[in-house]
RNA sequence: GGGCCCAUAGCUCAGUGGUAGAGUGCCUCCUUUGCAAGGAGGAUGCCCUGGGUUCGAAUCCCAGUGGGUCCA
């Protein structure tokens, strides 16, 4: 094993007059030019020394900070790039957000399969991180969003050649560390205070040397010389504990936080007061916070002091407060007070600007992905802005900053905060109400509300546990909670994970060539030649359990199975013979042909495609790309494909969208699909280089995943761009007409918009209209008034379901005033009427209820539908209903019971009826002789 | 992608296999009248849909639809 020392003795530091020191507080080694230094200089070793000091000449604010630095090394030949979504899975399927500029050449450029955008490069990334979430507003430091400034070099080491997507050396260790030394002279930096802390880089298997780049106690930047990979047999042991050993590309990865930049040039006690200044202003007159000198100054010291509160690191956030208060020499309480509602502000600037990101770049609020990451933040500011009890709109906030970043979508943004506040307090709503009850059944009784309905709240109904706390504090009953609640949270959700299912894979394949793809030449033809070159018998994977075969050939022009369109069908002919093409697979680039019989290892075949199973195909993919586009064009440009499947009688492409889709809208969505297919504009297909098609159009071309390789392939239909395998008609006229048939919500902010194409659309219609046309002849009117007919039948018939229920109560007191001929008998000094009434249940009840009303004990049969009884009993009669019933039910071979007065009860066996009711008497004599 | 919860009167919800309920709102009448309120009576319903179990299902089981929520 060695260690990376001497990866970080640099000329450049020996030029320069720089020394290796060890830090005296955490013994990490680092360089400086300071004699005198003896730490590392980064809190908690040192305290920050440029609050109420900045550190540069001049005092910058965001905008002027990123265009110094941009420009800057623009001057020292980089190339400016444009930042990239803040949604990472737009261009990786790994990671939800974009948390470094590295991100954005992941893993495509590192890994030297794809070139770069430029080399090197200069960039600001807006990124993400949710894992600070908690210290934002209360470290005076830490943010969720924030900008990584960076210039990277991406290298290949000069004995490789042709292998990677980029080749040589760019630039190294050197040179990175000098034009790092260099931007921070150019800032009127004093050299003596800058640190270089020796700190090696690991992260998603890469790794190599870097230096933290420490400034007056602020962290400015990280130099990472990417250039290790992980290998088990690799010499580098790492902090990880895993093994790496040197790559063939090796990548010059910076990273400068904009917003510690911008901060440490204005010297404000915190980094909120430098980069949010209009969001704070605003928040704090809405709050109606105006502070006294003597607190400005209390404020301002315990800000500066605050740097060293970080919840991961302080252990008790309690006793850090009051250590702070204590410094100060104020009453905690009071500190707490002062504090907590700017802090409070400082979240909420942080995180509307969080927002502004997300939704800015067409992220949809969901409960999964990173729609989810987005309604978690949205709610917790929510929450932020209630407690703050100022009279700000959400909405209001998150455009402030969308028109500080000058999006174009902002109407759709509003729309989306507006639709998820509503969203977020009916559920508050909803659940308070849920807690009010609960709290209310555990207050009577004096027992807490116990943990397991705490973790149920939170699970099933979205209630933070001090919520829940808050609101049953109200209602006077206690609140169990425990300690490790979200373990018990996460408890209920341990699942078994699904297994992986593992392709095998033959040996044999490995060794064969990629099949040449003739389907891209012409999507219209159907006859090819062609090589067998080899056949795989699958045993009993045929019909009725004989073998089937796997055919590999040397071109193709069957499509195999991908991106959401099945496979081409067909037959392979031989002089002798013509097999059946049922499937189509791509493995590693061999395309296998699953056939019913062998046509032959070498034989020269003939290819035949099913067309009208092609055409059928092709006019749902290129379908998918029209609805597509006109759901864009009529919801917002927030909408994008979330999947898709096609098919031949219908197919079915999900959309992203904050809401469920009106009929009106899925009308508007067919009518300007419809537009595109009259239009009969020419489809068309390019190769572009990958980057350039990224340039052009960006990362909306991926809507139906990220396919690999330095050229693309794109289709354009109308002014819809993506990039796409599949196959497609020539013009969009040879659609021929396309119907959405449903549309249906699969996850919160996805909807599935169902449709078919061409003749399955015209089928589609033609059994809509079957429907009606027979409804309307069972009406006997015309298809237009079947609506209102409909309608009126509807209401009649609930009409006369009450009539008949009046009626039957009216025939039952009919009855039991002697009209029925039921038998009379005496049991003790009460009378029993036994009668037997062939309808339904309901009328039995009725007929008993008005016997019973009468006084009498009531057992009336029925055999309408095996056999049946009621009985009833008055107030005061020596008889339980329940056990007659069940005696009576037992002879016609059922059961029954119900309460002692009122008992129902029945059978299949209708033909023992009448000898059941005529044991009655004696079931009776006897319950009320018991 | 997975887990959990929910669907009953216009609204908010009770209802543990045996005659569908409460509060509120609505309608009529009374009292009062500036408003609010009070009293009496009345109408509320394909108990989400479709299957199954059962003599019997709002209730139990399965599937679907719609909504909510948590996790990765």
């Amino acid at each position: 094993m060695s260690d990376l020392e001497a990866e970080y003795r640099l000329d450049y530091f020996e030029e320069e007059g720089f020394r290796r020191g060890q830090c005296t507080e955490c013994g990490a080694h680092f360089w400086t030019r300071d004699p005198d230094r003896e730490t590392c200089g980064e809190p908690p070793c040192e305290e920050y020394g440029f609050i109420d000091d900045p550190g540069f000449d001049e005092a910058y604010e965001l905008g002027e900070m990123r265009e110094r630095f941009l420009s800057f090394f623009e001057a020292h030949d980089h190339e400016r790039i444009d930042p990239y979504p803040v949604a990472a899975n737009r261009w990786r399927d790994d990671v939800l957000l974009t948390q470094a500029s590295i991100y954005d050449f992941q893993p495509l450029v590192t890994s030297g399969e794809t070139p770069p955008p430029a080399n090197p490069l200069c960039i600001s990334q807006p990124c993400i991180r949710m894992q600070d979430i908690d210290n934002v507003g209360r470290t005076g430091r830490h943010t969720m969003a924030f900008e990584m400034m960076s210039h990277t070099a991406f290298n290949a080491r000069e004995d490789v050649d042709d292998e990677y997507a980029y080749e040589g050396e760019v630039y190294w260790k050197e040179e990175t560390v000098a034009y790092c030394d260099e931007f921070f002279v150019d800032m009127g930096a004093d050299p003596e205070e800058i640190t270089y802390i020796e700190d090696p880089w690991v992260g998603g298997g890469n790794a190599g040397p870097a230096f933290e780049v420490i400034y007056k106690g602020a962290e400015l930047g990280t130099l990472v010389f990417m250039s290790m990979s992980e290998d088990p047999d690799g010499e580098y042991e790492m902090k990880d504990g895993n093994t790496y050993s040197p790559m063939d590309t090796y990548i010059v990865d910076t990273g400068y936080g904009l917003e510690r930049w911008t901060w440490v040039s204005q010297g404000t006690p915190t980094v909120y007061e430098a980069v949010y200044p209009d969001t704070i202003a605003y928040l704090k007159d809405a709050a109606a916070i105006d502070h006294g000198e003597e607190e400005e100054e209390l404020i301002h010291r315990a800000a500066k002091l605050a740097g060293h509160l970080d919840i991961d690191e302080v252990e008790d956030m309690d006793a850090a407060r009051d250590n702070i208060a204590d410094k100060l020499g104020v009453e905690p309480a009071r500190l707490h007070e002062l504090m907590r509602p700017l802090e409070d502000i400082y979240a909420i600037a942080d995180h509307v600007r969080t927002l502004a990101y997300m939704f800015g770049d067409g992220i949809v609020p969901s409960n999964v992905g990173t729609g989810y990451l987005a309604r978690m933040v949205l709610r917790r500011t929510a929450r932020l802005i209630d407690g703050l009890d100022a009279d700000v709109a959400l909405d209001d906030l998150v455009d402030r900053q969308a028109k500080r970043l000058d999006y174009e979508n902002r109407e759709t943004i509003r729309d989306i905060v507006r639709s998820e506040v509503r969203k977020y307090e009916e559920t508050l709503e909803r659940g308070s109400r849920k807690v009010e009850q609960l709290a209310e059944e555990y207050a009577e009784r004096g027992e807490p509300i116990p943990a397991s309905q705490l973790v149920e709240f939170y699970d099933s109904h979205g209630l933070q546990p001090d919520m829940v706390t808050e609101i049953a504090e109200d209602v006077g009953a206690r609140v169990d909670e425990p300690d490790d609640f979200y373990s018990l949270v996460a408890s209920r959700h341990d699942s078994g994970d699904a297994f992986d299912e593992t392709e095998e894979t033959d040996a044999r394949l490995g060794d064969l060539p990629d099949t040449e793809e003739l389907y891209y030449d012409d999507q219209y033809r159907a006859e090819f030649e062609a090589v067998v070159l080899d056949v795989f018998e699958r045993d009993g994977e045929g019909e009725d359990g004989g073998p089937a075969y796997d055919v590999v050939l040397d071109q193709t022009m069957f499509y195999p199975e991908g991106g959401g369109q099945p496979a081409d069908h067909g037959t392979l002919s031989t002089d002798d013979m013509t097999v059946q093409v049922s499937d189509v697979q791509m493995r590693d680039g061999v395309v296998l042909h699953r056939t019913d019989e062998d046509p032959g290892k070498g034989e020269f075949v003939r290819g035949q495609i099913d067309m009208s199973r092609r055409r059928r195909l092709m006019q749902h993919h290129t379908a998918t790309h029209v609805i597509g586009h006109a759901a864009r064009e009529v919801l917002g440009s927030h909408v994008r494909q979330a999947g898709a499947q096609k098919g031949t009688d219908s197919s079915r492409i999900d959309i992203s969208h904050y809401d469920r889709l009106s009929r009106d809208e899925v009308k508007a969505i067919e009518r300007v699909a419809n537009e595109i297919v009259t239009d009969n504009t020419v489809v068309e297909q390019e190769w572009p280089h990958r980057n350039e098609a990224e340039s052009e159009h960006g990362f909306d071309l991926y809507q139906g995943g990220i396919p690999p390789g330095e050229t693309i392939r794109l289709i354009h239909v109308a002014e819809d761009v993506q990039a796409c395998a599949g196959t497609h008609v020539k013009r969009t006229g040879d659609i021929g007409s396309i119907r959405i048939l449903n549309t249906e919500r699969i996850q919160d902010g996805v909807e599935r918009i169902t449709f078919a194409a061409g003749i399955a659309a015209l089928q589609h219609d033609q059994t809509q209209e079957d429907y009606l046309r027979e409804t309307a002849e069972t009406f006997d009117v015309a298809p237009p008034e079947v609506p209102e007919t409909a309608a009126r039948f509807f209401t009649e018939w609930k009409e006369r379901g009450k009539r008949i229920e009046e009626l039957k109560e009216q025939l039952a007191e009919a009855r039991a005033s002697g009209g029925g001929g039921g038998e009379e008998i005496e049991i003790g000094e009460w009378t029993a009427v036994i009668q037997r009434v062939d309808a339904d249940m309901d009328e039995l009840r009725a007929t008993a209820n008005a016997l019973v009303d009468d006084g009498k004990i009531a057992v009336v049969g029925g055999g309408a539908d095996g056999a049946q009884f009621v009985v009833g009993v008055p107030d005061g009669a020596p008889v339980n209903a329940g056990r007659v019933v069940g005696e009576l039910a037992s002879l016609v071979g059922g059961g029954g019971g119900g309460p002692a007065d009122f008992a129902q009860g029945g059978g299949p066996d209708a033909e023992a009826l009448d000898d059941a009711l005529e044991s009655a008497p004696d079931i009776l004599r006897d319950a009320a002789g018991a």
